[in-house]
Parts: C-alpha cells; structure tokens; sequence
RNA sequence: GUGGAAGUAGCUCAGUUGGAUAGAGCAUCGGAUUGUGGCUCCGAAGGUCGAGGGUUCGAAUCUCUUCUUCCACCCCA
C-alpha cells in the first residue's frame, strides 16, 4: 500500500451512531412496520385520527409542566436565531399545545392518534433508548366513561395483535386497571392528600421492592406513620377476583365520595369488557399501580406482558380533568394511552414473535438469462398489477447463485424462466421453502391465479 | 445523574507470565457446480485488539483518562 493510499484509509470518519440512537437494517424494520400497520389499523377501527407536530418546540412549551426530572432529559439548544428550542419528550405536552391551538376549528370529542418518535436525554439500559417511538392515542373533551371503556378495548386489541407471525389474538398479557380516584379517597380518608405524590410514588413499587420496602419509602419520602402506610398497603393488596376486590374496596372507602366513584367506574368498565366479550381474566383490578405522572385523575391502566412483567408496562395510560391548562383557559378533560413500541418490541423479540424476513415481497425472478432482461422486467411489472410484489435480480449471476440471494432474504417463490421454458410456452413456478416447482402456462392470468394458490398453500 | 461489569473480524468468542506476522466458529464473497438455493468441500476477503496518553527493549495483556455496551438505582415507554 502507498503512502497516498495509506493517508486516504486514515480519513475515513469511523461509521457510529449516538448513545441510545439505532439503526434500523430491513430485519429489523419490516416487521416493526408490521407491527405500526397494525397499532394504526386498530386506532383507526375506533375512530382515532392522525396527526402530527413538529419535532422541535418553544422550550417554554415543553418545560410548562417542569418537573425537574423532564428538564434534565430535555434535549434542548438555541436555534440560529437565537431561539431557545427543544425537543419533544412525549407526545403528549405537544398535544396539550395542539388542542390548546386548535380545539375551535376541531371541536369536541376529539379522538386523535399520533405516532412518532420522541427523545429522552436519560441513561440507557436494556429496552430503553435516547430515541424511541410512542405510540399515543386520546378521547379530548368528554367525561363520559364511554371513553374509559374503548380506551380498555383499544389496549386490549392491540396486545392481541402483537404476535407477529400470524393473525391469531395473542392472549398471554394483563390489563391492570385502578382509578386515582380510589387511591385518593384512600388517601383522604387517612389524612394523607398533602403528601399524595410520595405516597404513590412509593406504592408503585409494591410489585418490585415489596412491602417493607415500600413502608419504609413512605415514612422517609412521606412523613407517613407505619400505621398509615399499613393502611394504604392493605387497600392497595387486595387480593383476588375483581369483583371481590371491588366490592372490599367499597367497604374500606365509605364515606369517600371520591373513592366510590371510582368504584363504580372501575365496575362500569369491566362490566363492559365483559360484555364485550373480552376474556375476563385479561383485566386485573391493581390498585398498586399509581403512575409517576401527576396529571392522571381517574382510570388508570399499565399494560404487562404475562412472561416478562419485568420488562415494565407496555401500554400505559390514564384519565385526566385537563390536558391543557398551561395553554389555555378551555377546560379539556380526557383519556389516552401510549404503547411503548420500542419496548413491547424488544419483548416480542425475546418471545419469539417476531418474524424475521429480509424483503417486503414473496416473488423472485432471476436474471436468468440476459437476453430475456425485457420479457423478466415486463412479466414484473404485469405481476405488480395484479397485487403481486416482485422483485427481479439485477445481474445475470448464475442461477445457483441467484436463488441462494432468494432463500437467504425470505422469497417464498422464484419464477425461474429460460430460453427453453419460452421456447415451449411455460415458466417454471419453484417453492422455495419446499423445494418443489411446477410448470405453469406463460401467460399472465395463469401466472397470477398459480403464484396466489402456491402463496396461500 | 449515581454505583458495578465488560469492550479482540459483521456476530459469538479464544489469545498462557508482558514477547515474533493476533486466531477459531458462524456470517460475507468466490470456486467445486456455465439450468436450480438450503448440505458438503476448497479458497478469499475482512483487525487503528473501542479511542487517547503512560510504564516497558517490547503492550491485546499493566496503568490512567475517555467513549461505548450491559446490569442495578433514579425515573419512565
């Protein structure tokens, strides 16, 4: 090598992506689309619209709700002008703004959803990213508990729809479901409202630090006595079937008008799920599990997977009194959920769900013989017509060769075609994951009608 | 942000007490096989030993700094 080339080899910048940022290669994000196609189809099944904001936002937009735990993870920086801008953390604070913006000309309810990537400055660690994708769906400018219910229903029929190699309803994960409302007459009635917070703070670790642990952060964090902290744990434990708990709760929360309330919508819900033909097992009254966010006022659900629970919640959500208060004076209540699709992602792939495949489209021509490059290119594009992807090998390799280039990216079919097929009038159809071919008439509809019954076998 | 562990080929890893030109399997590309993939055999290509400094006659190996990854905490999806 020369000195010349040498000094070439040293420039090459070192090919790196930031912490937290991925790449995606086709494996990894066709099913991925797969599983956005799907997450949207049922959005839309319900009635949800699309929208979008902006990546980046007036920094006093996003810090408007400033706890210090958002400010720190805030990527934030000024513009060329000088601005002082950010980037989005959730999908939710630029919604508020959105809403707080437009509900005039879009009037209420409205049923939004919007997926997008959003950026954290936190520490990585296994299934959490510095840039990830949420997946966010809200009912703005209702109260009714008819929105609770297709809230319960969207989460559910999404998880069916995760298993990605088949359309069959996944059914091993739990909705638990809790309402604010029940923690907060809890609280009440011990006289603890002042340090809710901390308390459930504290509380929604009952699952990872147990009991003890949990009196204990309260008494630290809290102020509250061990009495008090008993207390709550005994509400927040029960145990059992969910109508037990319920009718338990209602007893614990008498004289709590606040507290009963959630009782009832809690019952109305899964009443309706019931009915609705959900599984019953599928919804799970927790009433541990209290979120971190501090704008959630009624239902709340956390979404796990029944194999990894430790992965975290998937699907996350809640009831809230008003979206948009730090942007107007319009009082917007309503309920909305998020899925965590780079976590539940990482989850299906640990479960085997996910299917590996390296191209968007079942049908393989090879070049076979370079002669024929016009009659392959326009038998594609024939194909294509009739819903048929194709994709034709661009060099004419040999054929053990190009058929290897098939079976490695994941063609179901090759449509192998040489001088000698055209010469007698057929095309040779071969099933790549059996290895059998047939001859089929070189003709369009034959083609079409033979390549959709060898996709279906 | 705090604490711990680890970084050697695209991936998984070996590399002795500090010693010569840093290895293997898988994957990639080519050949055996010019009309048929998966199996087999042969070959090739692929390395700033994460980066930068220090100790040493000599560093993948010891040391410091830094970056990255993983685990736990915090918080969250």
């Amino acid at each position: 090598m020369s000195n010349t080339e040498k000094t070439q080899v040293k420039k090459i910048i070192e090919p790196r992506t930031l912490k937290g940022f991925r790449d995606f290669i086709p494996e990894a994000m066709i099913p991925r689309e797969k599983l956005i196609e799907r997450v949207t189809n049922v959005y839309r099944s319900y009635g949800f619209c699309p929208i979008d904001t902006p990546v980046l936002e007036y920094l006093e937009i996003l810090m408007g709700k400033g706890s210090e735990e958002t400010d720190k993870q805030l990527y934030r920086f000024k513009d060329s002008g000088g601005r002082e801008v950010g980037m989005r953390f959730d999908l939710t604070v630029p919604f508020a703004r959105f809403a707080a913006q437009h509900f005039a000309e879009l009037g209420v309810p409205f049923k939004r959803y919007h997926l997008a990537k959003v950026w954290r400055g936190e520490n990585t660690q296994a299934g959490r990213y510095r840039e990830f994708m949420q997946c966010d769906f809200d009912t703005i400018g209702t109260t009714s508990v008819v929105s609770d219910i297709e809230t319960a229903f969207v989460i559910n029929d999404i998880l069916e729809k995760v298993d990605l190699r088949t359309d069959d309803a996944f059914t091993k994960f739990k909705v638990h479901v809790n309402s604010r409302k029940i923690l907060n007459g809890a609280l009440e009635k011990l006289g603890l409202s002042e340090q809710a917070t901390p308390v459930l703070r504290a509380l929604d670790k009952l699952a990872k630090i147990g009991a003890d642990a949990v009196v204990a952060e309260m008494a630290e964090t809290a102020g509250a006595t061990e009495e008090q902290a008993r207390s709550i744990l005994e509400i927040a434990c029960a145990m059992g079937a969910n109508v037990e708990i319920l009718e338990r709760l209602e007893a614990a929360l008498q004289g709590s008008e606040l507290g009963l309330q959630g009782v009832a919508e809690l019952r109305q819900i899964l009443d309706a799920t019931r009915e609705a033909g959900i599984p019953t097992e599928r919804f799970l009254v927790d009433v541990s599990i209290a979120r971190g966010l501090d704008y959630y006022t009624g239902t709340i659900f956390e979404t796990f997977l029944d194999e990894i629970p430790q992965l975290g919640s998937v699907c996350s959500g809640g009831r809230y009194d008003n979206l948009a208060e730090l942007y107007t004076k319009q009082k917007l209540p309503g309920i909305g959920a998020s899925l965590g699709l780079d976590r539940l992602f990482a989850g299906l792939e640990e479960l085997g769900m996910v299917e590996k495949k390296a191209t968007t489209v079942d049908v393989f021509i090879p070049l076979f013989d370079a002669q024929l490059t016009n009659r392959y290119v326009a038998l594609g594009r024939g194909l294509r017509q009739r819903g048929i992807g194709v994709e034709i090998y661009p060099e004419p390799k040999k054929l053990g060769q190009q058929l290897k280039y098939a079976d490695k990216k994941g063609f179901k079919l090759a449509l192998v075609l040489g001088s000698d097929e055209v010469a007698r009038g057929v095309a040779n159809l071969k099933d790549l994951r059996s290895g059998g071919q047939q001859e089929v008439a070189l003709e369009l509809e034959a083609l079409v009608r033979a390549i959709y019954d060898a996709l279906q076998a």
